[in-house]
DNA sequence: CTTATTGCAAACGTTTTGCACGTTT
DNA sequence: AAACGTGCAAAACGTTTGCAATAAG
C-alpha cells in the first residue's frame, strides 16, 4: 500500500500540473479517505471533518467538489446507490467489486479474476473500448439472513 | 417472446390478486414498454405518453408509481445512472447486463453464462444471499471511438 | 358505495451553482 | 497582483408525498 506521504506528493503534483491549488480542505479530505478504509457519503465526510477540525472551516460544496476532483484523478472511487446518492472510498487499491447488504447496508469487497477476464472478452466481442466496469451483488449478508 | 395480450392478462391478474385497479394510465405505460424495446427515463415516458395521448390525462407521479409497481412485479426492470436517475425497460427478457457508451449514451445488452455462474459462486463464498446483481461495462461503443 | 388511483403542487434529499470574499501561487 | 478555491445560500435535479377529486370494482 502506498504511504500517505507518497499519496500526498502525488496529489500535489496532480494539482500543480493542472494549475490547481493545494488547500487545507483538499488535504483534509484526502487524508480522511486515506485513514478510513470504508465507504462514506459526502455528507458523512463533511460532518466528520467539520467536527474533528473546528479550526478549519469546511463546506459541503467543497467536499463534493473535492471528491469529484479526486475521482477524476483516479485517487478516489465511488459506488452509486441510485437516488440515495454515492459513497466514496480511496480508489488506489486494486480494482474490486462489491457485495451490498440491503438490510444493514454493509459493503463487502471482492476481486475475482474470472469475472475480470470475462469482462475484457465481452468488451472485445462488442468492439467496445472499456474504460470502467462495475459489478454489484445485492442481497442479504450472513448476519442479516 | 410473450404476446402483448398475454402480458396484459398477466398484468391484470397481478392487479386483481393484489386488490389493485386496472387503469388507462397503467395500461398505457405497460403498452409503451412492450412496444419500445429501449431504455427510457420516467420523464421520457411521461412526455411521450402525454404527447401521444392528448385525450388521456397523465401525470409524472403516476409514471413513477406505475414503473415501481411494474418493477416490483418483475414486469419492468431498471438500470441506475447514479444521480442522473434510472432508465426502465420491459423486464421479461432473460436476465442480462449492459454495456453503456459514455459518448452517445447507447446501451448494449448482453448475457454471459460464465459471469452468471461466477456471481453465484462469489455469493456462496461470502455466505451472501443474493437477490439481485448488476454489471455495467462503461466505455466507448464502436461508433464513438 | 367503497376503495384504490389519479393529477397537482408542494416537499424531499442529494448535488450543483453564482457570488462575494479568502487563500494560494 | 492574478487566479483559483472557498463557504454560503439559493437553485437544480430526479423523485416522493399529501390531498381532494375521480374512476374502478
Amino acid at each position: 500500500m502506498i504511504s500517505y506521504d507518497k499519496l500526498l506528493e502525488k496529489f500535489k503534483n496532480l494539482l500543480k500540473n493542472n494549475t490547481l491549488k493545494f488547500t487545507k480542505q483538499r488535504e483534509l479530505i484526502l487524508k480522511f479517505l486515506y485513514e478510513n478504509d470504508e465507504h462514506f457519503t459526502p455528507e458523512e465526510i463533511y460532518m466528520i471533518l467539520k467536527k474533528k477540525n473546528p479550526d478549519i472551516n469546511i463546506g459541503i460544496a467543497t467536499v463534493y467538489r473535492t471528491l469529484t476532483l479526486l475521482e477524476d484523478a483516479g485517487i478516489a472511487s465511488s459506488i452509486s446507490f441510485g437516488t440515495q446518492g454515492k459513497k466514496y472510498e480511496l480508489g488506489l487499491k486494486k480494482h474490486h467489486d462489491h457485495l451490498i447488504c440491503t438490510t444493514c447496508g454493509d459493503i463487502i469487497e471482492f476481486f475475482d479474476e474470472t469475472i475480470e477476464m470475462q469482462q475484457e472478452k465481452i468488451a472485445k466481442k462488442f468492439n467496445f473500448k472499456m474504460t470502467d466496469h462495475t459489478m454489484k451483488i445485492v442481497g442479504l449478508c450472513e448476519k442479516c439472513q
